[in-house]
Order: C-alpha cells, then structure tokens, then sequence
RNA sequence: GGAACGGGACGAUCGGUCGCUGCGGAAUUUAUUUUCCGUGGAGGAAAGUCCGGACUCCGCAGGGCAGGGCGUCCCGGUGCUGAAUCGGGAGGCGCAAUGUGUAAGCAUUGCGGAUGGAAAGUGCAACAGAAAGAAUACCGCUCCGGCUUGUCCGGAGUAAGGGUGAAAUGGUGGUGUAAGAGACCACCGCCCCGCGAGUAAUCAAGGGGGCAUGGCAAACCCCGCCCGGAGCAAGAUCAAAUAGGGGACGGGAGCGGCCCGCUCACGCAGACGGACUUGUUCCGCUGUACCGUUCCGGGUAGAUCGCGUAGAUAAAUGACCGAAAAUAAAACAGAAUCCGGCUUAUGAUUCCGUUUCGUCA
C-alpha cells in the first residue's frame, strides 16, 4: 500500500511572501486540457530549457493562470517513469503557483535528468525558469 | 550454518502537515465555479499481448476445397456447449533405483512430459563404420582351388566372435553343421486372434505364428475434432459554425416564340429560308434560376455514454517529517472495456526441496 495519503510535509519557511498552506494548489481547473491549448504556446510561445526540464510560456489575455505537464514516451519508455516525472513536475509547480502573474500560460517538458533529480533542486530550476520568463509577482524572487 | 538452483507464500507498519482524484452531502456561483465535511482510490505480475471467452459493429442460403489450430482416457473449474487452458485420477511410453535371473527379461517403487498414427506414401540421419533399410563380409571362422608352400593368392559359405556407432535386423541355453544360422528345440520377448475385466484409454486367460514391423510426425503427411472478419481509437447518442443536400412559405427576374414562303408525303406537326418586336390581363422554359424566412436529414469541431464499490481522458496515489532491529519501507514495476489461462521480470521477507561448501559429534 502507498503511505503518502497519511504522510506530508511542514512546509517550514515559503520562499516568498508568507501564503498560509491552502494557497499551494494546482487544481484542474489551473491545467491545460485540451490539445488546442498547448498548440498554441508551442507556435506563439517561447521556451526556456534547464537540465530537468524545458519551460514553454505565453501570456494570455485571460486572468486565470494555467500549466500543462508533458512527459513523452520517446523520453521515458516506462510508464512508472512517465508517471514519476509528472508528478515531480506537479508538486515543483504548485508551491510558486501563487506567484505567478494572472494570464500566465507555462507547458512543463520533463527531460531525463529529473528522476535522478532531488525535488528541491527540480524546484529551485523551476524558480530560475520563471523568473528568466519574467511570470514572478515579486522581483527580488 | 553459508552459497547456488528450482518451486510456493507475501509484495508492506503507525502518527502527523500540504496536495491530487471519483462519489455523497451542505453552502455558493452565470457556470461543469468556489469552499467545507464524509468516504473510496494500482499489481502479483496492473507488463508482454502468446491463447480462449464476454461485449460491439460488419458480413452471412447450403455443401465442399484450400488455409490455420488442437490431439491417450475419465472426472472437475473458468456461467452453459465447442475450442483452449488449468486441477485431480487412470492408462501407455521412457529413464533411474531395488529385488530376481547366467543373460535377455520380469516385478515393485520413484521421476519425466505437446502423450493420435511410423506394416498408406514421400523424405531425413553429421561423424565413425565393410555395411544405416527389403543394407552389409573389414578382421575373424570354415571349406575348395592354385603354386612361388607363405604372416601367400583366388573363389565360395558364414552375422557365432572382434571392431564402429545414438542405433547393426530378437535374448539365453541346447541340437545341429565344414563353420554357422529360428535351420530346429526349450524358456523369455515379439506379432496375430481374443474368453473375460473396465465408463474408457487399456489390460488380459487361452490359442496360433519362427519372428515379419529399426528411429524421426515440434519433417511433409494420414486420421479425428474445431475455426467468418475486425476490434473499446469497437460501437452508440446529442450536436455549434462554415459548406453542401431535401421540403414548405414569401418574393421573383431573364430568355425564346408569334407572320410569310417553299420543299419533303394530302392535312396537322416538324425541318429549311426570309421577315416581324405585338399582348396595362398571349404562349413556352416555369412558379424555373435567383433572393429571403423556416423546417428536415447526413455530419465536422465539441460533449455524453460505452465505463465498473479504483477509474481518468494532457489522463488521479505525490512531496516529506517523526517512531521502531535499521543511514534507508526497499526489487520488478503504474489500472485504461471486462473475465480466465500462459509467459516474462523481481526483494536484504518467509517456507519447502535438490546440489555443494564449512564446523562440531
């Protein structure tokens, strides 16, 4: 049986601001669903790679900020891999999720680095991505 | 006690923070939004897709050929029947051990598995060996002949002995013979018939036969039985915009004809030639093209169902703190229509068996 139901984490210090624990969500109604969507950021967007991850991103005149997670096949040949790679992707994101600009639209692209790759250092190139993006509310972040 | 191999079981505890998702409830919202509470949330293989079935659509008078699959018998499980596969039992075959016997063999016990048919036909068999299929004479044995009298040559007989091979055309003993040989005899084996026993595969009293029929069918083949195709991206329902199809209603152009002559075949009609531009309400295309409104059907995007007491559709189980024998909760691995079988992968947990190593007695 998986133990992560009853299992968690004190999130000890936010990086930034001081959001009580309710604000780090990454719901469906903040995904990309549709192929359409995630054309569009792929023809108008621009992408900016590190070694876990590449970061498509395009702003929208919509408010609402959404994100879309990929982990292809051709990378990951095991589906246990393709699984594992999305949810880091995932947890990476929800935690800056309110510190995005509104109308922000990100496609996350796992590379094969990530599954060797702790979670907080996922997080920590997620953080340099954004703000080489320019999506980040606060400037000193 | 350790290791290796084979098989079976199990496949991961408790407490807490944040987060994801299905369902139910409450509040909220334009909404399928948002919030809270309760509750369910990956595997033994979910995998490979090697088999079988359910389910769905397409096709379909009947019979045969071709092609593919399966293969001892009985009982049972997967809802039933067939097929397939699994479990149990039985038969037969092979191997090993033990007993008995000079031996061949026989009996008992254990183990093995794609276990119909090798006297219907075809095909195949390395190397060795003289000879490998209605085979064969290398050595040897026996007899006969020769002259060069030898460790000789030639001919005939012979499958008892040697040698080769996975396999050499029944075994042992005797009779017999020039030497031998089922040539003949006894026993054993084998083949044919089969009283009788058993649901059956099959076993088998007794009788007959000198013995014929080597192996491979996971080679073709023969015999018996079974088999339509595609697959949940199956398939079903709803259905915007644009284009196109059909119906109804309303509006509604535009174009042509009109007379005379002559010829073919009397008249009508038509063809040919020449003229004419008339009807505020002539005739034909015609209530047609086209325009507008509205309805219908197909159908794309999209949505829903198919779909489940896990269950989505860019696709849910994650991050990580603490506790204990422990630095570490671990290896293989992530449901996609469902069920059953098979195969493969795997752990530092556990049980059994085999082999092997070490120590002690």
């Amino acid at each position: 049986m998986p133990k992560d139901r009853n299992s968690g984490q004190q999130f000890d210090q936010p990086r930034c601001g001081s959001e009580a624990g309710g604000q780090y969500r990454f719901a469906r109604s903040h995904r990309l669903r549709k192929n359409k969507e995630f054309r569009k950021i792929y023809e108008g967007g621009r992408n900016y790679p590190a070694r876990s991850m590449v970061l498509w991103m395009l702003p929208s005149e919509e408010p609402a900020v959404k994100a879309g997670v990929v982990a292809s096949r051709r990378m990951f040949r095991r589906a246990v891999d393709r699984n594992r790679a999305k949810r880091l992707l995932r947890e990476s994101l929800r935690h800056v999720m309110p510190e995005l600009k509104p109308g922000t639209r990100l496609v996350m692209i796992a590379r094969r680095g990530i599954l060797n790759t702790p979670p907080d250092e996922i997080a920590k190139d997620l953080r340099w991505l954004l703000r080489r993006a320019g999506v980040l509310l606060c400037a000193e972040c």
